[in-house]
DNA sequence: ATTTAAAAGGAAGCGTGCTACTATTTGACT
DNA sequence: AGTCAAATAGTAGCACGCTTCCTTTTAAAT
């Protein structure tokens, strides 16, 4: 147990917080995945905002993004039409059920983001922001 | 990027860990969450060995753990038999094959250690672990 | 203007996580 | 002995990652 890889390590925490978030979320028909992409279309405002933006800013690859919109938009949360001036691409649209749900999310992320730190101090919470981030730099960038 | 929530964060490592390592070790017909398993399996050489142990000490359902023994054994990693003493359960071994293929994970694991760590000072990486530790302990208990 | 390559997206199929639901075996309680 | 609950594992079906192959559209090159 404490001896356990680093890369053990982060598969327990991701799963543990994916779990509990799936679950949390399940009475309003939202996984995890599809309430960071809904939040990123929230705070996205952009004109002509396309599948290509979210892989690009989630590094995930096409096919993945086009499963997790369609059953955003199976149950409501978004709509998309094809775009005017470039007709291979589909331009996204948040609805207002999607911008009412969003509210909650948020809050269970708040909640979410308290646990992780519970314990910590202000300082502690600042150096493992930090040791985060140049640990994701280290394993992207290569 | 500088603002991510924890969560997003944690999501992100974990996915470009799963993704190089499975890329990596496609080559030997392995999986991240295999290796992962095969290395368990091989550092504990328990008699009566079963899936329960697996789903305990990884906190996974069975029908996860059933499945990456399924795929294990189609390989030739491993193979299983009826328990004895509990017709219910299945005990597990080892082939040669999974021990010759451990060493190469081991490596390649490794190397995924020294990544992870690049830039950071001996006393920073025992941060980084109780740090991590401590959140893993936040996520899991509740 | 035609051809050709790149870009955006869809569909199939797989691994790994999950939640049901089912079957078999064990063990305990009458 | 007989019954009934718990334990172990299997199957089906879903979400979400992936790769591979395909279609359509755009843009560039000749």
């Amino acid at each position: 147990m404490e001896d356990e890889a680093l890369g053990l390590i982060f598969k327990r925490i991701f799963h543990a917080v994916k779990k509990d978030t799936d679950n949390k979320m399940k009475d309003w028909e939202l996984t995890m995945s599809q309430a960071i992409v809904l939040e990123y279309l929230n705070n996205t405002p952009a004109e002509n905002l396309t599948q290509k933006d979210i892989e690009h800013h989630f590094n995930l690859q096409h096919p993945t993004v086009s499963g997790i919109l369609k059953r955003l938009e199976k149950h409501g949360f978004i709509h998309t039409e094809i775009c005017e001036t470039d007709r291979r691409a589909k331009n996204i649209y948040l609805t207002e059920k999607a911008e009412l749900v969003d509210k909650r999310a948020k809050k269970h992320q708040s909640i979410m983001e308290q646990t992780f730190i519970k314990g910590f101090s202000p300082e502690e919470i600042d150096t493992l922001r930090s040791y985060l981030r140049r640990v994701l730099i280290n394993v992207t960038e290569e």
